[in-house]
DNA sequence: CACCGCCTTAGACTGGTGGTCCAACCGGTG
DNA sequence: CACCGGTTGGACCACCAGTCTAAGGCGGTG
């Protein structure tokens, strides 16, 4: 996280180095020259470095902060009553996801970077911790899905959000692909793959 | 693919050259310095350049090796007569495929780091015609599996190659995991899980 | 033998990277 | 006025992949 001093900064300059280092990100990806970067920015190299460890801290500073504005408008998760609703709520939450997404391009891009920036370790430990998170989260959906007999349980436990997961950039890729108009339907295919592979047999 | 000059050199040099590389990559990656690659190989920049192209052709060639020595054991594919033979054969060479790597512990290693490669464009430009390849044999299959009664038919085309390909890297580190042992037990949990998926509904 | 020409080699050099360091500046306080 | 700590600019560092050139080695020819 960037140091303490980047928040005592003037409110304006700080949005406007967050600004800049998100549009930078995203069309160039976590492989922009961080040298660029600073100086588009209005940043000589000691104050960047006065205000954020290293590239990797003021990347997943701007990531981060994309992406829980993202997630922070979805809508919390109403716990579902049989196996039905629990697919039901799924396929809404994805679908708001994408739909949302879409409307924000760079975060959308910002996301997708998150991919090439793993190769340095530094962010690759970071993200690690948020992945961490995300597999508690969908071990705790696991436990309510097979409480409703909405999810098998012939599997591994670790299997499935493994899978998920992974699955995750590519499938999003794809529904994300054709344009907004094309997402209900592409999440609709994606989820039916979903729910047969995890639904009981 | 390096300079035809590089065919014409000793084969014993010729081989060395090729066996420091697979270990340097297969160990540290492609974030490997090429610098103290090609020293640990014996060879002088000037060298390395007169054979190789570039990193990412001495890279691909060594990784292109390795894999094709890999997939050449797996036995042909024996056309399936119905819907439970298409499954049976998938797993089978599944298995093998997943044994093959855990035999083989460096080609493993070369194959899991063309991820990362991936974020040098010429390395990702040379794959992307490998992943095409690799798609349009999935497609085949998908056009076998369906007329067995095998495959769904429910959802879009791509869709299917596209999610086994990246349900692959992932699936694929989680049979590894635990060692040979747990390999027989771990690809049919992966492969119930990947049926379920792909087959009817 | 001398010479030529070409394949091969070594390694200095280039322009770039992310990151470090320090001298100087500036505003507030005694 | 002097001092002082937070802030700034930018020179500098080690290392990276990749280029370039001058010299070495060696087979063929007169």
């Amino acid at each position: 996280m960037p140091r303490p001093r980047f928040e005592r900064l003037d409110p304006e300059r700080r949005r406007h180095i967050l600004d800049v280092a998100a549009a930078r990100f995203a069309e160039a990806g976590y492989g922009v020259s961080y040298n660029e970067l600073i100086a588009a920015a209005g940043l000589s190299k000691g104050s960047a470095y006065y205000y954020f460890d290293d590239k990797a801290d003021l990347f997943l500073t701007v990531v981060e902060d994309a992406l829980a504005r993202l997630f922070a408008q979805l809508p919390p998760r109403a716990p579902a009553a049989d196996a039905e609703g629990f697919w039901a709520d799924l396929r809404t939450r994805y679908l708001r996801l994408m739909l949302a997404l879409a409307d924000h391009p760079q975060a959308a891009a910002l996301a997708f970077s998150l991919r090439e920036a793993r190769t340095d370790p530094i962010v690759a430990e970071r993200v690690a911790a948020h992945l961490e998170a995300m597999g508690a989260w969908f071990a705790e959906l696991l436990v309510e899905g097979r409480a409703l007999g909405a999810v098998r349980s012939d599997v591994p436990d670790d299997l499935l959000p493994l899978v998920v997961l992974s699955m995750g950039e590519a499938v999003d890729t794809w529904v994300l692909a054709e344009g907004r108009a094309a997402i209900p339907d592409r999440v609709d295919a994606a989820m039916r793959l979903f729910r047969s592979m995890a639904a009981p047999t």
